[in-house]
DNA sequence: GTCTATAAATAGATAGAC
DNA sequence: GTCTATCTATTTATAGAC
């Protein structure tokens, strides 16, 4: 065989993943060929296009945060489970913040493929719990809401040097005080 | 005079602000020349670079947003304004997304010119009335996180045809009724 | 499946004449 | 202040040989 493989779909996403934690715009396509040690052209074989390898990393990081938030969730009663799961949440977007960009940015309904529906669905029964209300949507907006702008603004630096000092925490007092709770 | 002046800043700053608003990535230094009948390098009469330019738009739409916010909670009450506030805050996200984007992308402590620091001073006497705390950045901090966050959402596309349904009004009525009040 | 060569497009920015 | 000409750098992607 003169041209025997050199790598494989799997290599690829995790190196395009090391790629795009170091940052964001470090990840093209000929960039990501010379970590592998092929030429860029090679890349086409394996994903049709840019977007569809980013679409592939939008799922492992959808996946990723799935995981790290069931675990950090799992076991606990409500109430612990509520801080844990945003906690866990705010870290997250902290320590792979061009990954949780990345997925942010590319995860709509129309995107999401499974990764992102147990997202949704692990946010949706979580608060659902708090609120006492089946499928509570329209309490899971806001409290998403709430987390995502928070990990975004203190990633932006918009808080400044003092940093948020409490923002956070009190959010979460304030939502799980003031959500609207049946019975 | 050969060349006389056929453009100002403020008139470059008015035509990127169109090409930015009608879609980011059209906001070029050459498609920007071209709207305004002159060629590229000229604007580097104007302003030093592109950053220079984006800024003095940054600041731009800081006054822009100051503004709308303020023209929309003046004269109500604590409660109302509060309302009328959010409201007014989500509809410029909505009507002017991509000048939204530059602002939160751009709008750092270090970057704040006058019209930023209105705008955060806004929003933290507005929400110190409500917890009746001086200076309560904690709640102004998880308030802006959760505009911002419901904001982002709901452009992305995140929620999906069937829409946020109702997660602003749960999240508004859930941080006024659940934010710790002083007395 | 890998390669070389190249297309095709874009961008920001500078030099120097007038 | 405006212009022409150009530099420099970047990107995604394709054609076709091996």
């Amino acid at each position: 065989m003169p041209y025997p493989a050199k790598t494989n779909s799997e290599e690829i996403l995790q190196v395009a993943l090391e790629l795009l934690e170091q940052d964001a715009s470090s990840l093209s396509m000929r960039n990501l060929a010379e970590r592998l040690d092929i030429k860029a052209p090679s890349l086409y074989k394996y994903f049709a296009d840019k977007e569809a390898l980013e679409l592939a990393l939008v799922e492992e990081g959808a996946l990723a945060l799935y995981r790290t938030l069931e675990k950090a969730a799992q076991t606990l009663k409500t109430r612990e489970a509520f801080f844990a799961f945003a906690r866990a949440y705010i870290e997250f977007a902290r320590e792979r913040p061009e990954l949780y960009t990345l997925l942010m940015t590319k995860l709509t309904p129309a995107t999401q493929d499974s990764s992102g529906k147990m997202l949704w669905n692990f946010v949706l029964k979580l608060i659902s719990k708090i609120t006492r209300k089946p499928d509570d949507t329209a309490a899971a907006v806001a409290f998403w809401s709430f987390l995502h702008g928070y990990g975004v603004l203190e990633r932006s630096g918009m808080f400044g040097e003092s940093g948020p000092k409490g923002g956070l925490e009190v959010g979460l007092e304030a939502f799980l005080k003031g959500l609207p709770k049946s019975r």
